[in-house]
DNA sequence: TCTGGGGTCCTAGGACCC
DNA sequence: TCTGGGGTCCTAGGACCC
């Protein structure tokens, strides 16, 4: 059978979720910025036409913001996390062969649908899916349909440059691919990056069309295997098929910019208590447990001078319990704190990561000296703990070495933050 | 003054073993 | 003590993605 993938993607997503609940905003331009308030990470298209780059620092375009009355929201992450689970739940109602690929973007395997129908099936399909999303949720999307997932990423980004209000295109006449390829530049071909870009456009390949030709043999020496599954996916030969089942993730991250520097150990060890429990809630969540864990804290990027300090912690046996991590995350800062270094960011990563269950104890564990609870007591109290921050709000229960008062110097800036309109009663919207 | 956060895969090279 | 080749495993770094 032949394949067929669908890649849906939402159109600039996190500025449609504010528009949803906003509907004044429409029509002007729209700009989210990243934690901190520090940079544009996404725009409308009034946005885009004044000039906002993705990623520019949101004090670099003050004066366009300011010239133009940018509408300007901090992330809300609770909203765009809450409105891609509408979204992805519709989507499963069209087929459950998908795969859900970011926050804004999910893969359809339609090649069942493809066989043996008439000519316009997946085109009508793909515009059902677009209505429907837009109906249910308030946000726009673009189909992309094509035999190969590179090529369904190609024909999304043409449907959403298309100035029809149905944003569906599909690529399969091989002459329709070979137009299409000739019009998309080479660091516009999923997978190709800046230094790939620089280095296919000095061998005089610009455009998705000239890689789609190159000899394999010749792009595995330039850029290695997936050069080779790029090329052969620009020709129409499957090389990523559809991932159903994501498997669990390898590692864990948790790690923030301060709103200011730092230099007191106190402060850094809120901040990291506060982010060791979040890493540990996301263990938790997925059923992993970490052999290791690393703890950095680094000093301000973007001055002359540029510290990163880590130190890791193997643990003796895997574990994703609160407390015990909290133990050693509190050894590791210990030995990268130093006084007069002026901080502004830290996290922590857990990896090696296994499955949870069963907790193997080891011969040797002397864990039960060190710490009095039994394994078994403290899953329980874990449990506990995630149930009732599920249900009452995140941070209901917390480690009081993160800090009781609630406006500390360790934490993101967020100054135009919206409501959280879907998850928090108390900031449903109103009608008037 | 002000510059995000969280992932993945691949490859080359070193250590180690037989 | 000298000599050779080949396999595996691990890690760091580089590239990419959203």
């Amino acid at each position: 059978m032949e394949s067929m993938f669908a890649l849906v993607d939402c159109n600039n997503f996190y500025v449609s979720c504010e528009r949803v609940f906003n509907p004044k905003l429409a029509g002007r331009p729209v700009i989210v910025l990243s934690n901190n308030d520090g940079c544009a990470v996404a725009r409308s298209e009034e946005a885009k036409a004044i000039g906002i780059k993705m990623g520019t620092p949101a004090f670099k375009i003050r004066h366009l913001i300011n010239a133009h009355r940018v509408a300007v929201f901090s992330s809300n992450y609770a909203l765009y996390g809450d409105m891609s689970q509408r979204v992805m739940r519709i989507l499963s109602r069209f087929t459950d062969q998908i795969e859900i690929y970011s926050v804004d973007e999910a893969f359809l395997d339609l090649s069942g649908l493809h066989s043996g129908q008439q000519p316009d099936t997946l085109t009508d399909y793909g515009q059902q899916i677009a209505t429907t999303v837009q109906k249910w949720t308030g946000i726009p999307v673009s189909v992309g349909i094509a035999p190969t997932k590179t090529l369904a990423k190609i024909a999304n980004r043409m449907a959403k440059k298309s100035a029809s209000k149905n944003r569906v295109l599909k690529l399969i006449d091989s002459l329709d691919i070979q137009k299409a390829l000739e019009k998309i530049k080479i660091e516009d071909v999923w997978g190709i990056g800046r230094q790939y870009a620089a280095r296919l456009k000095r061998y005089g390949i610009s455009t998705a069309l000239s890689l789609s030709h190159v000899d394999e043999w010749w792009i595995q020496k330039i850029m290695g295997i997936n050069g080779v599954r790029i090329v052969k996916e620009l020709r129409g030969m499957p090389c990523y098929l559809l991932e159903n089942q994501p498997p669990p993730r390898k590692g864990v991250t948790v790690s923030r910019t301060f709103r200011t520097e730092l230099d007191c150990f106190d402060d850094l060890k809120a901040a990291i208590t506060a982010y060791t429990s979040r890493g540990a809630e996301k263990l938790r969540a997925q059923g992993s447990a970490a052999n290791m864990m690393l703890i950095f804290a680094a000093t301000n990027r973007f001055k002359s001078h540029y510290d990163f300090h880590t130190a890791t912690a193997h643990l003796p046996v895997p574990t994703n319990d609160t407390l015990e991590l909290l133990h050693y995350a509190d050894q590791c800062l210990r030995q990268i704190y130093k006084p007069g270094i002026l901080f502004k960011k830290a996290g922590v990563i857990f990896k090696d990561l296994v499955c949870e269950s069963p907790i193997q104890t080891g011969l040797f564990d002397t864990r039960n000296r060190k710490r009095p609870q039994s394994p078994m007591r403290s899953r329980n109290l874990m449990q506990s703990i995630d149930t009732i921050n599920a249900e009452m709000g995140k941070n209901t229960i917390k480690y009081a070495a993160a800090g009781l008062v609630p406006d500390q110097k360790w934490h993101t800036l967020s100054r135009q933050r919206s409501p959280a309109y879907t998850t928090n009663w108390n900031h449903l919207p109103m009608a008037s």
